[in-house]
DNA sequence: ACGTGTGAATTTCTTCACAGCC
DNA sequence: GGCTGTGAAGAAATTCACACGT
């Protein structure tokens, strides 16, 4: 694999590059890095730079084919398949997490949930129904489930990422306001509305 | 203002350390910057660099008070005071945020919500009742709101973002899963899931 | 003429390493 | 001895600027 030489940060902006990529399809059957560059705030350098990384995907004097690169980059991200999901914690936000349907247009679709309380067990969702935490384990083996949700009380969110680990999970979607200390090996991203409200009032 | 000067890359970790100092502050009274950086994953001396930024919080030998380091960090950041939010859509996920109760305990409240759909007009929450968006404008003008959470569907995302513009907003915080283009003294941070599943798919 | 892809230049960010103080 | 704060060094990311294909 030569995947890992390439920095994270440029492959932080590669869904961003597919998300601008998507609107503008609706409109038009080519762009160019300018264009890009300019509804996303980078230079259109950057995106050049960024994506020849990758190959050559446009074309000069012309600029990218959007259908094209959209699919280029969703084989680079390995968004071009299906991914099942594990939440892990369904309380309030877990609620709404498996009432949002937004993720399954991208190939992401939650197989399965567990939590703890007796009383959210068994309820049924659009996509699966609530099992107890003790089945963690064998769910994910038995589908073979590499990514979980967390969306767990922070207090829980270490020891339970701990076992999702164990379980055999490969990478953590963690909505719990809490950092995760993991191996390494182990793949955190966090979403955490928070962190965002306390870095933008620095600027308030 | 020095501000400016100060790189946002710096300031966006600045929470991270604040959160980070909240877990400590449970069992212990003093830290240093190996610990942090420990548990967040970055070297000890980017966190002297990044503190040294904003003056000289630790003592030699001994380390950081994590007392006086949180107070130091909520002062730089501006969240030792209370603010008040604005939230624009109360569909699932706006339902979910009214009734999470997190961000109040770090002095985030979320004031009133505003909504187009007359079925959830007039609906009550803990913290207020949800009016119609017309009343926008008038909501931030009269509880000089700063701070809005945008929480409608991605296709009126842009739309119902500048109308917050024009009313006089100064940060919004999108939940929705649209790149927003506004005037650059607009602060603007996205929460999205979607990005981190697509981002973390690439190292599976 | 337009816009990509890319070495080179530049700027920014991170780490090193150590003087100085507790 | 331990740990901070910080210039200097080093690494990384970004931008420049231009040759080249359409």
């Amino acid at each position: 694999m030569i995947k890992e030489q390439i920095p994270d940060i440029i492959v932080g902006r590669l869904p961003r590059y597919l998300r601008t990529l998507l609107i503008l399809r609706e409109t038009q059957t080519t762009t160019n890095s300018k264009e890009l560059g300019k509804r996303l705030g980078y230079s259109a350098a950057q995106i050049r730079k960024d994506l020849s990384q990758y190959g050559e995907f446009g074309k000069q004097g012309t600029g990218y084919n959007i259908d094209f690169l959209i699919d280029s980059l969703n084989h680079i991200l390995n968004t071009d398949r299906n991914w099942d999901i594990l939440l892990v914690g369904v309380g309030q936000l877990g609620h709404a997490i498996l009432n949002y349907t937004g993720f399954s247009k991208f190939g992401f679709h939650i197989r399965a949930a567990v939590d703890i309380n007796p009383n959210v067990i068994g309820k049924k969702f659009n996509t699966c129904v609530v099992q107890d935490i003790g089945k963690m384990k064998e769910i994910i083996e038995e589908n073979q489930i590499q990514i979980a949700m967390l969306a767990v009380p922070a207090e829980n969110a270490q020891e339970t990422a701990e076992k999702l680990v164990e379980a055999g999970i490969k990478a953590i979607l963690s909505y719990a306001p809490t950092t995760l200390s993991l191996p390494p090996e182990i793949r955190v991203e966090y979403t955490d509305p928070l962190i965002s409200l306390q870095h933008m009032t620095y600027y308030l």
